[in-house]
DNA sequence: GAATAATCGAGACGGTACGTCCTGTCTTCAA
DNA sequence: TTGAAGACAGGACGTACCGTCTCGATTATTC
């Protein structure tokens, strides 16, 4: 299977390329005015000027298209950290942290509202767990097994549960409506690397 | 004014009482077995064997139902120790999230459901962390001050701290569809006291 | 069986008079203004200031409650023809015409509820044609007999199937939403007398 | 402008031929068996097999779908008289009032129905007059203009008027349980066509 | 005067139907 | 082959009534 048709220019219409754009710009518009809930592909169809079917088309579901749409019109899928040598260790975990915590300054509410929709729908759950939570997870998880691996962390614990550690008080205080700092991104750090 | 309005304390036929407890209880049982967004207005009052228009009288939303069904049907905000002397120290925490464990496996979805309603709104939210999440917070902070005071935990490590990652790791795995199980209380427990 | 208890005042509280005229006055002004279909059972309590019961109390259905409330308070079963000598012949029936016209402007809608109750019940039907539609048709059939007595119609023509003709055509237009009018009234007399 | 519309005559997917004909044979079924209104919207696609939301796809109310059904099924929507040369004049009058009363001798029992609903729903009134009353009076009213022309009516006489008179006399006995006979059909078209 | 009994205002309740909205699928024509 | 357009099955939603029932308050007769 697989290789035997090879090139195949593709026979018939091409899909537009416009058409995904206007899709997810439409999405991005309505869910900011109506929240997740108030949104229906019916509604995303119509802003962008398409047919209901060009959305089942190319998205699955709501949930896909909607993630879709926040994480490719914002950009901002992974936050890169910045140039030059990363910081490793106890200062690499701060510093992600405190960049999470900036990222959460601007759009703390938007992510509230996501992860409140999941709890509603358990695709857009799970679309948002591969998407969005579980990148972030493995990054700290990845930097504490790296620092395990120099001795900064002792070897009988465990990265993938510290690294739920770190992220788990972030979304608590986040859905509790507790401040988010620097202070506490120092003293996560501290606590982790258990000085 | 003041007491113009709160007259008439009793007209008209009064609000069945069983009613409203077959509905609190149709709604729990509903949202144990099918989920939040899987669970229909009709089919509450059709568990409850009662109108639909019942409902509506009594709850503006499915959202405040649940809510209702939650607080006042499981009755079991602030969760017992059992009795005798309550474990102390790491068996302590880990009788206690064992506990809490328990109460998620039946009402994890409807606790959710809360979660995400809170987001919503925030005096909602504050209500809920009065009623329902600085106890319980404070139960593991205690837990964990009583174990500094006897040297069990380094004297600089911050209690409050420790029980919002307790806690929070909880959270995010819950709102993440993840399990949770006897093995993470044992693994949590030993993370917190474990060096 | 039937006269063994006889007078007996009636124990209790006895029935509002006042209530029952305001409920027919309520049913009529609702009758006129949205018509049949457009009046709930609780808008007429509503708006006669009266327990909704109170109506199932005395009336079995809306229609037995619109029937009376046409028949009591219009108290215009038979209209008279005003005083002095009453106009004959051609101006005669035209006076008569105009004058049911004047009635229908008002009580058409409860009218032509009265005729559709009437065909679902063959008893209600023949007490309708006794007190309403016979005596009408009366007045018009013995106006042509008199008529006819003075030559003004060929002797040949029956004055009964006359009578039909032209009550026939009122409720053709009536039952047809059509408006019956003055020129109406005048055509309709010409047409009978006019040849 | 003029053309600017009603192009694209065929866009989308089609309406199901079937369908339609499934939901008109249910209406007249449940029409026949409980009365226009023992039958709901619900019952009507539950026993076409049919989604209700395509019910309301094409006909905006409870009355057009019955309408529709009566008169699309029973497919007698305009009685022709028989063939050859169709009589005119006094005899053309007759044939057709005998012609209705055969058909109302079948249907009159649910005509009478129809009118009674007609008169607690104005949709379905007008819907009546437009596709049963109208057409029947303008058989009628022809008939009448073309006598006129021969000179067999006054000129000076209303045949718009004389229409509505016969057809009223039909409606008036038949909504008040009088007997419709072959002796009655000879008196109107005789006493119209005056000698 | 106290007991009894019917009515009334008020409102909750079991039901039925309505019309709207949405989802996901399917079917046609046009590009 | 894709897109635009639209029909369809299947459900949930919130509203509006209807007719019944159940309170407490009122107002008469009867003891």
């Amino acid at each position: 299977m697989g290789g035997s048709e090879a090139r195949r220019p593709k026979a018939g219409r091409p899909p537009d390329r416009q058409a995904g754009r206007a899709v997810r710009q439409a999405a991005l518009q309505l869910m900011r005015e109506k929240g997740y809930a108030g949104v229906s592909i019916a509604a995303i169809a119509a802003r962008a000027g398409v047919a209901r079917q060009t959305l089942y088309n190319r998205w699955p579901t709501k949930a896909d298209l909607v993630l879709d749409a926040v994480f490719e019109e914002t950009g901002r899928n992974a936050p890169a950290l910045p140039g030059g040598a990363p910081p490793e260790g106890q200062a690499g975990l701060e510093a992600f942290l405190l960049q999470v915590l900036g990222h959460l300054q601007q759009d703390g509410d938007p992510l509230r509202a996501l992860i409140a929709a999941a709890q509603h729908d358990p695709v857009f759950r799970d679309a948002l767990r591969a998407r969005f939570v579980l990148p972030r997870e493995r990054i700290v998880t990845d930097l504490l097994i790296r620092a395990q691996a120099r001795g900064e962390i002792a070897a009988h614990r465990d990265p993938g549960l510290l690294s739920q550690l770190v992220h788990g008080i972030f979304w608590y205080r986040l859905l509790n409506g507790q401040e988010l700092d620097a202070a506490l991104a120092r003293e996560i750090a501290a606590e982790i690397f258990g000085r």
